[in-house]
RNA sequence: GGUGGGGUACUCAAGUGGCCAACGAGAUCAGACUGUAAAUCUGACGGCGCAAGCCUUCGAAGGUUCGAAUCCUUCCCCCACCA
């Protein structure tokens, strides 16, 4: 068993593979293998779902072989069916370029991009983009039959509710991307997500009627949570790994919150921890969950990836700060404008009338909060607490005596979610 | 094309002239408990409002009526069976 095999079995003990082609292990014997894995620019940020197949890039690297990670600036203009019950609008032009040049370099931060098994970025509207529609039904289209195409699960689920000729494609874009992949780089494998699996195929298909190819593919599997939950969502909607759309203190905290059933294998997933490491993280979950060892480690693993040690060590600090049983008047005004970054922050006039500022207005000015009417709610149930007090309906003003450094108040709304605001 | 069933709030789903902003369940949010857990219990849950109340909603548009999610007309869509 060479380095190179090694892959298989990382990703197994992982649980990171799902499903793959036969022979798959004779073939990485043979030494360093070129593969890729695509991700379509349908929005303008990677989220955490789509860590699953750039770790699987990641173990490829580390495992000896040479890593592509396609940027799908050709086929984001079509639209994959797969797991879709319904046809989806296209994108501008635009944005689909945009889209891809975001993630395009969010996927750079993972990958080594020198030594021997340098990876390499890839967009595939570099082709996709200038082939002529008669070349391409004459080179690609020719080689599948619609019998096959209709036979596929992402094309048999919506014979239904209906799929465009143009979504139908689809598959056949993805086949060709391999093939020209095969072609200029001599790829011989895709990984992908589970739901990948029909596209990847016709990929190996269109490989084997052309040039008659050994290729493989391999897939990792849907990311689940213990709750049933979508994975990857918070209250606040998905979680990306664009600082701007989730900030780096939420990412941190999504991680952190991870179920105690769920975060040895999210462990195992998203980290590089030694099966070792992952197994005495474990044993402390069972042991003393109360401490939220994996928790804590998986979130910083995580975040210093993809927003670097300076920023997780700000997040960790914050998060200690908000969670930790400190005094809030105890901050600092240079803390108090490092945090205004990472939680929900809003700036609020003085009161005219001498200086009290009303809870409600701030649960609002922060977002906490929709309207009056909503933070009145949150406030009757006991849910908001100003610098460390609870509110109540009769008790909400907070004269300027009791603000925190540099006119600052510090907002909670239930029992994590926190808002900062400052008096003009 | 014919016949029958159906479209109700985030989702499922009651309601068939006033007591309906609309039973119930799930989701969500908050409180208690706790580990920034899970489970459980309690409360909130169309919008705006500190309240009175106002506004919008029951596929769409009209109509009947003092009054409609509920009755009538037309239209759109879904499902089943027949052709």
């Amino acid at each position: 068993m060479s380095q190179h095999t090694a892959l298989l079995d990382e990703l197994t003990w992982r649980e990171l593979l799902f499903q793959h082609t036969d022979g798959l292990a004779a073939h990485l014997a043979q030494g360093p293998t070129a593969a890729y894995c695509g991700f379509d620019p349908t929005a303008p940020s990677l989220h955490v779902g789509n860590l699953v197949p750039v770790m699987g890039l990641v173990h490829l690297q580390r495992a000896g072989h040479k890593p592509i990670a396609l940027v799908g600036g050709g086929t984001g203009m079509i639209g994959d069916p797969s797991g879709k019950n319904s046809e989806r609008t296209l994108q501008s032009l635009d944005v689909i370029e945009e889209n891809a040049r975001l993630i395009g370099a969010q996927l750079e931060r993972f990958l080594d991009f020198t030594g021997p098994y340098a990876a390499r970025m890839s967009n595939n509207a570099e082709w996709l983009g200038s082939i002529g529609l008669l070349e391409f039904l004459r080179t690609t289209g020719k080689h599948f039959t619609v019998n096959y195409m209709l036979a596929k699960d992402s094309v048999k689920s919506r014979l239904d509710a209906g799929i465009s000729y143009t979504e139908f494609t689809y598959m056949l874009l993805q086949a060709h991307d391999y093939a020209e992949l095969h072609a200029r780089h001599g790829v011989t494998l895709q990984i992908g997500g589970s739901d990948q699996w029909g596209n990847m195929t016709a990929g190996l298909e269109l490989l084997r009627r052309t040039v008659g190819a050994e290729a493989h593919v391999l897939t990792c599997p849907l990311v689940t949570t213990a709750s049933g939950q979508k994975f990857g969502k918070s209250e606040a909607g998905a979680v990306y790994l664009d600082a701007e759309r989730t900030s780096p203190y939420r990412f941190y905290q999504f991680w952190l919150g991870a179920d105690d059933r769920d975060v040895t294998r999210w462990l195992r997933f998203f980290t590089l921890l030694s099966r070792e490491e992952i197994t005495q993280l474990d044993q402390a979950t069972s042991e003393r969950p109360e401490q939220r060892e994996a928790q804590r480690l998986l979130a910083a693993d995580v975040t210093a990836r993809v927003h670097g040690a300076a920023v997780l060590q700000t997040v960790e600090a914050i998060s200690q700060v908000l969670f930790g049983k400190g005094d809030p008047r105890d901050l600092s005004a240079g803390t108090l404008r490092e945090m205004s970054r990472e939680v929900p922050f809003a700036e609020v006039d003085a009161p005219a009338d001498g200086g009290a500022v009303d809870a409600l207005d701030l649960v609002v000015a922060t977002g906490l909060a929709k309207s009056r009417g909503d933070a009145k709610r949150l406030v009757e149930q006991g849910g908001v607490s100003v610098n460390g007090q609870r509110m109540s309906m009769a008790e909400r003003t907070i004269a300027s005596d009791a603000w925190l450094a540099d006119r600052h108040l510090l907002v909670k709304k239930g029992s994590r979610d926190w808002g900062l605001v400052r008096v003009r």
